[in-house]
DNA sequence: GTCTATATAACGATAGAC
DNA sequence: GTCTATCGTTATATAGAC
């Protein structure tokens, strides 16, 4: 950026690894994992090869640094507020899914997503740090919040587990979906959202007494 | 296989195509579409390159011709089901989400659903196909229980095609992260499916009369 | 002997190596 | 930056069916 013509280079210990995770997510996301090499990423972000392996140890854990930047710093928020909330659970979906659609919104979120579930099938590493990272994690807090809500008798009987699902795979796949196929009529997430959200309370919502 | 030692091949002019598809599909979910080269397919299928394109117009056409017979025939005999169908709109979700989940279970939809995901995103030929004839035609059929249902009164008012991902979305991205992850608890289909339909019957029926 | 399903071999673009 | 190997695709030759 500002640096002067002659000068070959920078030291610049704090933006490097911001800026090479960058550039990697915006390649595999462009062209694939697999099919981008560290040298492009290299060249994108303006750094030596031997440089990328100063901060990371391998293309995979550039792809996991992502992850963790991107979504495991997220479920710490969350599973924070959590925590601390103690208003009624029947509006935690509400609050939560409301929470995941800014996410998806403002964050490469949705590309990093469809980055791993079109490749992690042929990387073990990265299926099995998302699976047990991203995956489970995620699905955990979701019926964490159906177990209590159950609990408290603001929600149905359910299995939590299987129910989460049902809540949370529609916003992955209507995310994936628009970046994979682009932009349809029929993915139009102002139209998804908040028909999604009624749907997830009235799946969730005890039965009223008789 | 069984034929003599000097013969160097036979005229089955018949079974080619299916062979040819299913040798490709399998390696194609193997190994990946752009990973896989053709002439593994023939080798697979016991053909020579050239006799694959007898049959198909190029490799993209031969993923295509899997999405025709394991998807686009089956969404042709569950329209002619519904279109038949004269029973209580309330009761087609269960019917239909049962279909969906042999369908899953028998063919190898999920499989071809997972490729087609995976790389959809740099082959444009592949996206356009699978976005008008899969995405779109999946989730019209879906709309349009959804669209009867409020008519009938059975189900209440809401955007039929937003909520048809609600409904569907979860028993995809159900069945594509098994493929992708492996078998875990957490997405157990024995549980997961019982428990979707509950939640879609709860999320589609109409307001109980104050 | 004719027709055509199938194999062999060559072409050309593209991408990866040095 | 050039060279080469790879792979989708196509042209030509041949073997099998009737």
């Amino acid at each position: 950026m500002s640096q002067s013509a002659e000068q070959k280079w920078q030291r610049r210990k704090e933006e490097r690894p911001a800026e090479i995770m960058e550039a990697a997510l915006t390649l595999f996301s462009e062209k694939g994992f697999a099919a981008t090499r560290l040298e492009d990423v290299a060249e994108a972000a303006g750094v030596s090869k031997a440089t990328i392996y100063l901060y990371f140890d391998s293309k995979i854990d550039l792809l996991l640094a992502n992850v963790q930047e991107i979504a495991l710093s997220r479920f710490d928020e969350i599973e924070t507020m959590l925590s601390l909330y103690d208003g009624k659970i029947a509006d935690l979906p509400t609050l939560l899914l409301g929470r995941v659609s800014e996410i998806a919104r403002t964050t490469k979120m949705p590309d990093l997503a469809r980055v791993v579930m079109s490749e992690a099938h042929n990387f073990p590493e990265i299926a099995d740090f998302y699976r047990d990272n991203v995956v489970k994690r995620g699905l955990g807090i979701i019926a964490g919040i159906i177990a209590r809500g159950i609990e408290s008798g603001e929600f149905r009987k359910c299995d939590p587990a299987a129910t989460a699902q049902s809540v949370m795979f529609p916003i992955i796949m209507n995310v994936i979906g628009r970046k994979t196929f682009g932009e349809i009529p029929e993915l139009d997430p102002m139209k998804f959202f908040p028909s999604h959200i009624d749907f997830v309370l009235r799946g969730l919502a005890a039965d009223k007494e008789a």
